[in-house]
DNA sequence: TTTATTTGCGCAAACGTTGTCGGCAACGTT
DNA sequence: AACGTTGCCGACAACGTTTGCGCAAATAAA
């Protein structure tokens, strides 16, 4: 009932355990008869190979690491779903990491996952990650490593992003075709590069249909509480008064949304609101929330499809390259004068 | 600047590597002298200990397995946040395991946990899991195991949950003082404990107010996509129609707001609204969402305080206990009146 | 001085596995 | 008959660590 051991099988076939490891591998120095006998064996006595043994070895793990911010947001608990899924189809564990959006832990769940003997590392960055010297030292001493979401030019790997230029440009877009012409823009950490990419398709549509653009209307804002009703209030103070909001993230559409209803503000009749990647609730909210959809799942699955494809050198002098997943615009009541008052449920 | 062993230090000080080992872990038989030069040659090289070779050895890994139904769940991603935090701060690291509700991933997982040699379990049961005969093997080849949230008595072991009971009492008191008299429960899976519980605590409150407990007003509900909404409408067609829900999670809760919504019902005046455990956004809702918050953080952290607790032996033939956290009644908009005009962000 | 005892350290085994080597039959080749 | 080839298998080392045992020198007791 214990965990078999090829030390079992040797003694109870009477032969030797490098013999037993042979035959399990199917090498061609071992008789099909003995083969047989130890797969036989092997089968019956439930026998797992020990992955602790074979990473002591030095050769694989068949681990891998994955380092978010944290679990406890939708976006990266999809990603790590995609990640396990394709891992495990491919015959690897993954170890989960969070790194709090501290540096301090970032390196500490680096070394614990060195110290694990993963093979490969798959990382988003934390928000307080100016330094990618760690990862650079990771890189050298031959990690595979990719990065995701939140990911580093500094730092040389495979990157998977979503398309945060082309989902906030579809947004933007998508409100001035609907007549909107004053559209703010509110979100989270200047300095993040899904900020930046988004902000940029934000300010290229305005350009593009000819709509000036004014930082008046651009907020940067943590997701401390109370903070989002007071930036709602500034924005919704200026003259004229912006007509649509597109917020960076569902969160901060969600806290607008219960500022305007404060104010008694018709939601798309007198502002149009259109939040950023895929709160499970969305849909329900009232009125439901049109949306930019990032497909966290897809970005897990093929940002860990290019580290094992690193890990097992399928690709060697292939020069790291960024792939772009598309973003898809979802278009609910909130951004909808004909969906108002349709069903949603 | 490459991962450091025993055998460098060794050679560095010319000293053999048992020398080394019992020094690092300050044995009685070795100079003064000689340990202070190997710990100063140790903190110099940067020596960590590897756990792969300690987890060989069959001591003990330092690490534990969490296995939930899925992270992908603010509730169960807050409680693996508290486990972390206590684990990491006893020397432990934490592995997460998702079932996804299924009895095949859950097997899978405690295998892989097996074969990683995880020093001990903590497991909140798939919804699928109806035979345990898994964990109870687990358990007599000497696994340390703690149950929490979604827990079987068929297994011995320590369990932390929250008052289920307490906090579905509450909130349908509360709803019962507040002048509500039909009283629907929108609820889950019904052989989950926390379902059972949740519902006894409801017909307690009923009973003890002299109010009688009607089935037709309790529903179950699995989180299918467009189920809520036709359940609501159900519970809306009965005559007396119901003046208030209670639903035994959040996302319940959403959905039924905007089943309601839709019928241009306002809240809390036609209907009261309460919910159960603590999705992020239930603040910012509108109206805002009165709720039973389950300390999911607190369970955690005193569920893997048990584990440890028992790992370590310290507590040998004590039996094994349940733990009730309590829960608190966070009452906002959605279920009082004089709140719906209120500010609340 | 001889004999115990302590102090300080090294050797080797063990955990489960893989890989390198070498051995020894049974062949086929000169 | 002497030699090289195969085919099949076992012994041994190694990965990094802990631990039981033993051995020497230093110290204490006789």
């Amino acid at each position: 009932m214990e965990a078999a051991t090829l030390k079992d099988i040797a003694r109870e076939l009477n032969i030797s355990v490098s013999t037993v490891s042979r035959a399990l591998r199917d090498s061609y120095e071992i008789n099909a008869e003995t083969k047989r006998l130890v797969m036989e064996c092997a089968a019956r006595l439930h026998y797992r190979p020990n992955p602790i043994a074979l990473s002591l070895k030095g050769s694989s793990s068949k681990a891998i690491a994955v380092v978010v911010p944290q679990i406890a947001n939708y976006y990266f608990s999809q990603a790590i779903n995609g990640i396990e899924e394709v891992a495990n189809r491919r015959g690897y564990d993954v170890l989960i990491f969070q790194t709090h959006e501290t540096y301090e832990r970032e390196v500490a769940n680096l070394r614990q996952a060195v110290a694990r003997r993963v093979d490969g590392v798959l990382i988003s960055l934390s928000s307080e990650s100016s330094s990618i010297l760690h990862l650079q030292e990771l890189q050298q001493q031959g990690m595979p490593i990719v990065q995701f979401d939140r990911v580093s030019a500094e730092l040389n790997t495979p990157r998977v992003v979503a398309d945060n230029f082309g989902g906030a440009f579809a947004a933007t877009e998508h409100l001035l075709k609907t007549g909107r012409r004053r559209i703010a823009h509110l979100t989270i950490q200047p300095w993040l590069s899904i900020t930046q990419e988004r902000l940029a398709g934000y300010r290229a549509a305005l350009e593009q249909y000819g709509m000036p653009y004014d930082e008046n209307l651009v907020r940067f804002s943590t997701f401390g509480p109370d903070e989002v009703g007071p930036l709602v209030n500034e924005l919704l103070a200026l003259t004229p008064r912006p007509d649509a909001f597109f917020t960076a993230s569902d969160r901060l559409a969600v806290g607008c949304l219960a500022a305007l209803h404060q104010r008694h503000l018709s939601i798309p009749e007198d502002i149009s609101l259109v939040g950023f990647t895929n709160l499970t609730v969305a849909d329900m909210l009232s009125p439901s929330l049109s949306t930019v959809m990032q497909p966290a799942l897809e970005i897990g699955q093929v940002a860990v499809g290019r580290l094992l494809d690193l890990i097992e050198r399928k690709h060697r002098a292939e020069p790291p390259s960024t792939v772009t997943i598309p973003t898809t615009m979802v278009l609910r009541a909130s951004s909808q004068l004909a969906m108002t008052e349709q069903s949603f449920i």
